[in-house]
DNA sequence: CGTATTTGACCCGCGC
DNA sequence: GCGCGGGTCAAATACG
């Protein structure tokens, strides 16, 4: 039934019901004798074609017009003078219609022109970076894929993926062979796809940025990492073959700011907090909360360009084996065949990597940090000089510690040993924003 | 009383 | 089409 009244509506007159929609002021429209002409006229072209629909469009602007512009003391009596005005008018707005839909399409030319240079920019970023990172003297055979296309990517994999890949999460450290094998097969495609050819592709992959988690794993004892920002609970659930609860928090700094963050403790080890972070803030963060914003954009982007693994797996091994850090290995995991592209950092791995390696299996929390914590400096600052210069931008400005992340996200898909810092950054994020709940942990 | 949390209901996508 | 599981909503409740 409502939906014959709006068509009732638009039968009478589309113009009717534009102008309602426009400045709601219909009364005092229909009062005016042009109005009544318009009707009139309608009613002798019975069947509107294009050109009609068209014209009647076009008497909606000058009928607006004039509702602004003209007097409503007018009268009846000059009527014919007022017609030759308004034919006037109307042939001006036609032209100004015209003129207005040229300017519409050389706009949005502009448009794609911009967006070509952008990609052809970008394209000519990563060459020269990955130039001088194999001048640095890197292995040969250690090319990140910049501009992996994310959505090329999981396409190809989808056939090779598992039909559960949430619970492939935690095996992704033993396949990661395999993966790595099945994701090279990808890498020629990627690279003859390295641009985004139109505005759909790109748009994908903007939803597939807002979409990207991060994922962090970490030891407490607390019921979530606080990480600087302010949380609203909005749900709870039982997970699958989890006997722990999976609680969904929403960013609630900001009016309608889109991030979410689910946590919940692993199944294996429930010591362990398993934090997802998903979106990206929409207003201004205080300085605990941006490095971790900061991570997911970089994350997000280290997806989109492709220096991680193809899906469902580690980060290359190459990677692996050229970072230096003691604990980066199975440090980062992948995993595209999850519903979005989430990356896992495992800090709680680093822990037990190195206490294994150097201190006793109770060693406490504050151990890792205060062995990943100065590897973190000298990574960091090194990349945020490379893309200052690159940049030729405020390099000798102090930056902050969330400046630097996010100044990492570039540099991350280039040099396979940042996604290592990465995880230093945030380790130390969090073992500095919130000491009580490191010390938490400490004294258990 | 306003705000945050809890919790059952609901929606939606996916696999069978 | 149905069931399942993940995610979200919103009324009820708790809290300061």
């Amino acid at each position: 039934m409502e939906e014959a009244t709006s068509n009732d509506d638009s039968n009478i007159a589309p113009v009717t019901h534009s102008s309602l929609v426009f400045d709601g002021k219909r009364l005092v429209l229909d009062e005016m004798d042009f109005f009544a002409q318009k009707k009139k006229k309608k009613k002798k072209n019975v069947v509107p074609d294009d050109e009609m629909v068209h014209q009647m469009e076009l008497h909606v602007d000058t009928r607006l017009d004039l509702l602004t512009k003209s007097s409503p003391t007018m009268g009846e009596g000059s009527s014919e003078a007022k017609g030759n005005k308004r034919d006037d008018k109307f042939a001006a707005m036609v032209a100004e219609l015209h003129h207005m839909n040229a300017e519409n399409q050389r706009l949005r030319d502009q448009v794609d022109q911009a967006n070509d240079k952008y990609h052809a920019l970008h394209n000519q970023v990563m060459k020269i970076m990955e130039k001088r990172q194999k001048n640095e003297g890197k292995k040969a055979d250690m090319i990140p894929r910049p501009f992996l296309d994310i959505g090329v990517a999981m396409k190809e994999e989808s056939s090779q993926q598992h039909p559960k890949g949430k619970l492939q999460e935690s095996k992704n450290q033993k396949i990661c062979t395999t993966e790595l094998e099945a994701s090279e097969k990808v890498i020629p495609r990627v690279f003859s796809n390295s641009s985004f050819k139109d505005v759909d592709e790109a748009s994908e992959t903007m939803s597939m940025i807002k979409k990207a988690r991060v994922s962090v794993r970490a030891r407490s004892v607390s019921s979530m990492i606080s990480d600087g920002c302010q949380w609203r609970k909005y749900g709870q659930k039982m997970a699958k073959g989890n006997p722990c609860p999976r609680a969904y928090y929403r960013c609630s700094m900001g009016t309608g700011c889109p991030v979410r963050k689910q946590v919940q403790r692993s199944a294996e080890d429930q010591s362990v907090l398993i934090t997802t972070y998903e979106g990206q803030h929409n207003h201004v963060l205080p300085p605990a909360a941006k490095a971790m914003a900061s991570t997911t954009s970089a994350a997000a982007s280290m997806l989109l360009s492709g220096s991680m693994p193809s899906s469902d797996g580690l980060l290359h091994p190459s990677i692996l084996e050229s970072a230096t850090l003691p604990f980066s290995q199975n440090l980062a995991t992948l995993s595209a065949s999850a519903p979005f592209p989430t990356i896992t950092l495992d800090l709680t791995q680093s822990a037990t990597n190195t206490s294994s390696q150097q201190l006793p299996q109770e060693a406490p929390q504050d151990s890792q940090l205060s062995l990943i914590s100065p590897l973190l400096a000298p990574n960091l600052f090194n990349h945020q000089t490379k893309l200052s210069s690159l940049h030729g931008s405020q390099g000798t400005e102090p930056a902050s510690f969330a400046d630097t992340v996010n100044a990492a996200t570039a540099a991350i898909t280039t040099d396979p040993k940042f996604s290592a810092a990465l995880m230093a950054a945030i380790t130390s994020i969090i073992g500095s924003s919130h000491p009580v709940e490191t010390q938490h942990c400490n004294n258990k």
